[in-house]
DNA sequence: AATGAATGAGGTTTCATTCAT
DNA sequence: TATGAATGAAACCTCATTCAT
């Protein structure tokens, strides 16, 4: 007889596991829906479907919860950059691959982004862990992929770093215009991202 | 000899100008440190050097010290948008003064804008107030500038709309990372804007 | 010169008075509509027009001014009595009168009973104040009237104390039954008085 | 054997019954004394040796309290009105009994009545739930049996509502004077009903 | 005498967390 | 392990009262 071994490695461990997802997922929408201060524990309890004093055998505290959805992101996140690697050879379809995967990823991970976010904002600790974990890989993994465009002379001399700001300023940007409702953006990103790519490459002046 | 009579007529609405902006002043810097909702009513008192009982003397309630921490934004912005009539003739150069003076719009209000955004992504009727009195006038007058850009053929043809977007959403994003704690964004945001212009007009492409 | 020296002597007593007045009018009916406790001073300053710190040139405290209203029962009552010296010479005409005469006085004064009733039942001291000077008054004249009627053998021998007990009751409850809403009690309070007057001289007995 | 399964069913749903009881006890002895709004969450609490958190386990809020309260007092009514199917043959001790029993009901329910009679003139919902379900059930049943007597020829012809207000009126008239402390009413209750009944039969005029 | 802004104690209610079952 | 009643600190807000103008 024989047992899968890896991530669950039991019936019980996969219990547990299943537990926590529930909670978090529960949790993740939520928290997208009402802020993170406006939902009780009680809220989340009846939406998991367990009892209030369940969650604390899951999780060590309100705040731990929290922590937990920006595990998942990072962990969404690091799924995402991994699969990243088969990249086009034009440098123009690249960035317009990036942007759209960017794209997929918001979409998929939108109620928690948006949970995670505004706490970001206020709360230090959460914040750190989001930069160093989220938004510090994006950069240096961005930073890599421009560096041998560069080498490769598809990309100008520009300063690498600052480009990359540029690019991660834009995504949460355009993240940030479709949270606030921008319809332009909520409905059109694919032109929105062709635009994009065409800026970046060719800018905006005219060509003589 | 003429005096200013507009906005503090009396002695009395002075005072409670005063007393308004005081709390006002108090409240912001709280919600920016510590967020809306791990901010008592009795912080803000006490910062404001009131008793707690005046600040509903002043506001309906705590919801109403947010909104009016984001009234003070929007005339801010007014304040900044009114001075912005007197453009450079050049493209480049009037890209790079609205970066610059965003930079300071939001330097001056970063604790407002932080205090605020944390609360947009959580609170529909403070998003909408924003979208609609911050966000969407920095559209329009954006929309405007670039179509009289376009009109005399400083810009090639292109999406203006998409394109107002691309740098609404370019200014938001680093105002993000730059609070965020992006070290680069933080200390170099001049070489930024320049090689933002920079990118804007000529693409990161090689030109020939 | 002369002045009038009676109850209003000069005109700032006058006004004085007036201003009480006012204000007594004011909380009569929001204590009536809304009960002491749910009424605020605001409420009260607002309704009379005035400030609130000018209640406090009138009135102790808002306990003194639920003890003004009572007074100006008391007062309103003696008045009443003191009308009621002109009694028909038939008993059964007398009991009538009463009763229609008790209906008018309430009436009139409802909002000030109604006000002052649910204090009484939680407040010892108002409670002692309103048995001892308006019933305890209303008590003694009618042992009064009704041993007179007994001396002339118009009523047979009965513990007069004990009848008075009987006709008090009936009329503060029938005014209870009033505030509740009864619709008989408030409709046919005329028919009503004839039939308590009708048990009360003939009983319900079927006479033979 | 057979056990009675009724009221409460398990161990916890008896432990919820005897808390929900000890508040209502608690809360009811408070109001009677201080009345509604004087009596603090912390004071019920206090009394009822549970935190202030738990109140609100067991009521939705403190006017929730209140209704319970009336809520018993209903239950006690009809308790009370089963048993009144027993009644004597002659009519002057049925209304006698009914007097007597009027005095059990209010002296084992007076702090109940009090309490909520004060809330009753001020507060609507209540007023009408008391009417509803308190007074009206005892004229509709006082109705039925004064038509019995009538019909037999115990009654002289009258009209039968209208003598019911009288009876109603009279009994909580009774009750008013016994809370404001008249010492008649209080001591001789006995003596007060044998001659209520005799007024109510026979009348106060001499008989030929 | 009149005002009304300021006060601050105190009220009701919420809610994260604990713990006996 | 799961429960959910109990907790009590703390939050927001109200309001009778005072006092400088």
């Amino acid at each position: 007889m024989q047992e899968f071994k890896k991530p669950p490695q039991n019936r019980r461990q996969r219990r547990v596991a299943a537990r926590r997802a529930e909670i978090l997922n529960a949790a993740t929408h939520l928290f997208a829906e009402k802020g993170f201060h406006r939902t009780t524990t009680r809220d989340i309890a009846t939406a998991a479907d367990v009892s209030e004093g369940t969650l604390y055998n899951y999780f060590e505290n309100k705040d731990d919860i929290l922590f937990g959805i920006m595990s998942r992101l990072t962990e969404s996140q690091d799924l995402n950059t991994s699969l990243a690697h088969s990249l086009p050879d034009d440098a123009r379809g690249f960035l317009y691959d990036t942007l759209i995967q960017r794209k997929e990823f918001v979409d998929q991970n939108s109620d928690m982004l948006q949970s995670v976010l505004s706490e970001i904002l206020v709360n230090p600790e959460l914040r750190q862990r989001y930069y160093r974990e989220l938004i510090l890989p994006s950069i240096e993994l961005l930073e890599a992929h421009l560096q041998v465009r560069q080498d490769q002379g598809q990309i100008r001399p520009l300063n690498i770093s600052m480009s990359v700001r540029f690019l991660v300023a834009l995504t949460n940007g355009l993240f940030f215009l479709d949270v606030l409702g921008d319809p332009l953006v909520q409905s059109q990103w694919d032109e929105l991202s062709q635009l994009i790519a065409s800026i970046f490459f060719d800018g905006v002046e005219p060509r003589p």
